[in-house]
DNA sequence: AGTGTTTTCTTGACTGATTCCAGATTAGCT
DNA sequence: AGCTAATCTGGAATCAGTCAAGAAAACACT
């Protein structure tokens, strides 16, 4: 909670530390997933102000830097999320679009290996399942 | 080749058959993953022109229908192939932005299963694995 | 504390992918 | 051949994200 320890990580990752970055990365760690918008709002919440622009540098120097994960589900705008280095995976709801994480069960990246890689080197494999999320499924049954 | 075949997908699909429904279902099957530009571009070959927007309504109305796959890799505009059905998975080189096809290791779609899914009904599992093709890999050493 | 350099933030214009809309056209049924 | 619903055209609009130039702020060094 204490933006202390956000000034920290901030440090530790070689960055400069600004209002707007400290504020961007506590939203990180208070929202769910959230997308460039929501972050947007919740610093202008705290801040008075933002530029969206100044919200999407924050994030790309983030995402360079190794202290978010950018995930694009198809269809939807991009997410972030502050937990990082663990290659966990996430289940996407195709009714509302909500996100939850799913631990890998194998070990480290690339947790799966395909059967036939093509020559390709592979990093990491990305995982989504999509499906209905508990109270979509209720709603829309089929 | 024949277009004789893509017609009788179409009516197999329920769906009317048209001249540009034919052309973009054969460019599906000679193009690999490619996006809709790529796609009226060929069909533009063949018929002389299409605008755009039928392009995009005849690839909705495919992949309504089951004919065709979207695919969106993150930071990549949508792709489409006629593979269908079986649950493949999708190699994506980083550097070129090229994919590839997977086959699934294990069978029916979900082929994999969460650990815990958090409620969630989990109807597919989609698995990216991205890394470098070949000659980006040679390429680009690192 | 004061100064200078570099990075970051603001503002505003812009691109690319995709969708929306209204009207013209055409496939498939009778 | 004629009807009707689906499809296609053209053009405008939206949305996410990027680019660029100058103002502001952070860090390093006195």
């Amino acid at each position: 909670m204490t933006s202390v320890d956000a000034v920290q990580r901030l440090r530790a990752a070689g960055l400069r530390v600004t209002n707007q970055r400290v504020q961007v990365l506590t939203a990180l760690d208070r929202l769910p997933h959230p997308d460039v918008d929501s972050i947007a709002g919740a610093v202008r919440d705290e801040l008075g102000s933002v530029s969206t622009q100044a919200v999407y540098d924050v994030l790309r120097a983030f995402d360079e830097a190794g202290l978010v994960r950018r995930i694009e589900p198809a269809g939807h705008s991009a997410r972030f999320e502050p937990r990082v280095g663990d290659n966990h995976h996430h289940l996407i709801c195709r009714g509302c679009g909500r996100i939850e994480d799913v631990d890998c069960a194998q070990g480290e990246a690339p947790c799966l290996h395909p059967v036939d890689a093509a020559g390709f080197v592979v990093e990491v494999a990305e995982v989504n399942y999509w499906g209905l999320c508990p109270s979509c499924a209720t709603a829309d049954p089929r």
